[in-house]
Order: structure tokens, then C-alpha cells, then sequence
DNA sequence: TATTGTTATACTCTATAACTATA
DNA sequence: TATAGTTATAGAGTATAACAATA
């Protein structure tokens, strides 16, 4: 366990001193760079009227076609309750859509329309834009790679937690 | 601007390997990294019942006794309107209060009760907890700062990107 | 019995407009 | 006119329970 203290001296009743400084807590500062970058992305994509999510699981879909709700809806830590109205939402604008007849009667194989393939190029160029002006202000590829991989040992954290 | 292109040739008809993936996205890594950090303090603290905006706001009045809300609010990026509720219920435990009586007498001074001041330092031992299992998981202090230092970097874009 | 998609629902967070009392 | 605090409200995002169809 580590314990991140200052050695030296430390009066008794200071405790305004010994008070964490959200400046240098790590859930605090995750928040507010995680709000920066959203906020970003949907000024980058309030034209074409895309979300995080939305994104998220067009990307998934191009890259992958034919998984089932479930599936997608897992990979990105959104409750499939909460995929029904999202993926409503990409049917009704003609971007994707739910095709049934697989061997498994209960599920829906999930595919971009024709439609869908053309929108997604322009989302994609669209994202560039923007995952490349987070990467400059990060410093370049190889810091956001570093930042990447301190994001992935907090979730790998998360990952050994659960076995218990 | 960074366009971070792998060198090599490229197919036409591939728009599936040209697909984002997730995983090297800076705001989906962040998301669910700060994700996992909020549950974690939320199990945490499930105890004494706080959450992420009463643990700041605690912490800020009692590094800082005497601001007034919107100082508070403004600091921890939370809307003034929203700050009242929040401030209600820290009023209601018991633990904050507002003190009318000074130069302006349209604002309220912020200061912990009594109580509060316990109620902090018990609050203040607990996230140690919480906090040192974070940097465990990055790797130790050094590798906490690094992370800091990057988010960081986005913040300090978003300050930039506001002066227009 | 378990799983897939679905509906309904509730709770939190966030955002905006408008009011009051003071400045 | 502007600011501090407040109220009301609306929209996302997220969480759980329960149901029908299918496995």
C-alpha cells in the first residue's frame, strides 16, 4: 500500500493544511479533463448531431457488423435497456438498422444501411478533427499513448477488483 | 496538427480496418477510466453517504472557511442553481451552514459546523483509502503525477480554446 | 431455466430561464 | 444595471424490475 506523505514535521491543529487539494486528486482532475474532451466532441459534432455513444456504437458496428445488441451494448458499458432507444434513434435517421434471421430467433444482427456507410466515412473524417486536436494538445502520439496506458492500468484495477 | 497516420499502403475497400477502435480513443479511455474511479469512491463511501460534489465542496470550505457559493460553485465547475440543493443537503446533516452578516449582504459565507469539521477529518482518513488504491493501481506516486500532469494538458487546451 | 430485446420507471446530473434582494 | 442566491423545469445519462418470445 502506498502511503503518499510528506516526511518532516506537522503541526496538530492544521488541518486546512493536511486537506487534499483537488488539484492533485486523481478522480477529480479524471472528471473535469473527461467533461474538456466531451465537450469538445459535441461542439466538433453538434452539425451532424452525433453523441458519444451514438459514435461509439456506429464505429462498432462499421468495424464489426452482425453482433447483437447485447454484444455491442456490453463492449461499451451501456445497460441494453438503456440500447433500445439509442439504437431506436439510429433506425429512425436511416443511419443502421436491426435485421433479424440469424439461427438465434431472439436476436437482432446489427448493420449499418447504405446510408449509414456514407455517414460514418464523413463522421470519421469529422472525429480526426477532433481526436487529433485532443492529441496535440496532449503533447503528440506518444504522450496520448502514455495517457492511455495510465487510463488502462486504472481500469485493469477495476478488472482484478471484480474477481473476488 | 498531428495527423497520426500508420505509413504503408492502403486498400480502397477496407473502411472496416480505417474504423476507430475504442480502445486508443483519448475520450472513451477517459470516460470509463473515470467511470471506474467514481464506483470505486462511491463503494467507498457508501458508509457516509457522499458523493464526488459533497466531497469537494466539504473539502473546499474547509481548506477555504468563508467563501461565498458562487466561489465554491464556480471553482468545482458546478452550476450555481445546482449548487443550492447540494448546499441544502450539507446544511440539513448538519455538517455546513451559511452565515449571513458580511460586507455584502446578498452572499453567504460557507463554513463547516462543529460537527462538519469531524465529520471531515473521518471523511479525510476514508479517501485515503480510496486514493491510495488509485495510485497503487497507476504505479505509485510518480506515475499519479504523470497522469495529473497530461490531464493537465487538456485542461489547459480547453482554457486556450475559450479566448476567442 | 436462462437469454434477448423491450417497456416502464426512477434517480442523478446538468443546463437554462426567471425571480428576489441586494449592490 | 449587475450580482448572489433561489426556484422551477427540462433534458441527458444511468439503474432496476418485469414482461414476451425464444432458447
Amino acid at each position: 500500500m502506498t502511503v503518499d506523505t510528506k516526511p518532516g514535521p506537522r503541526r496538530r491543529d492544521a488541518p486546512a493544511t493536511e486537506m487534499p487539494d483537488k488539484e492533485g486528486i486523481v478522480g477529480y482532475k479524471l472528471r473535469r479533463a473527461q467533461l474538456v474532451v466531451f465537450h469538445d466532441f459535441l461542439q466538433t459534432f453538434a452539425r451532424m448531431k452525433i453523441r458519444p455513444a451514438e459514435f461509439s456504437v456506429l464505429s462498432m458496428i462499421a468495424r464489426t457488423p452482425g453482433l447483437k445488441q447485447t454484444e455491442i451494448a456490453e463492449a461499451l458499458g451501456i445497460k441494453r435497456a438503456n440500447f433500445v432507444a439509442l439504437m431506436d434513434g439510429l433506425e429512425a435517421r436511416g443511419l443502421a438498422d436491426r435485421r433479424k434471421g440469424g439461427a438465434d430467433r431472439r436476436s437482432h444482427a446489427l448493420h449499418l444501411t447504405p446510408e449509414g456507410e456514407r455517414f460514418v466515412r464523413k463522421m470519421v473524417a469529422v472525429w480526426h478533427e477532433h481526436e487529433d486536436r485532443m492529441v496535440d494538445r496532449l503533447g503528440g502520439p506518444q504522450e496520448r499513448d502514455r495517457l492511455i496506458e495510465l487510463l488502462d492500468r486504472l481500469l485493469a484495477g477495476q478488472e482484478a477488483a471484480k474477481e473476488d
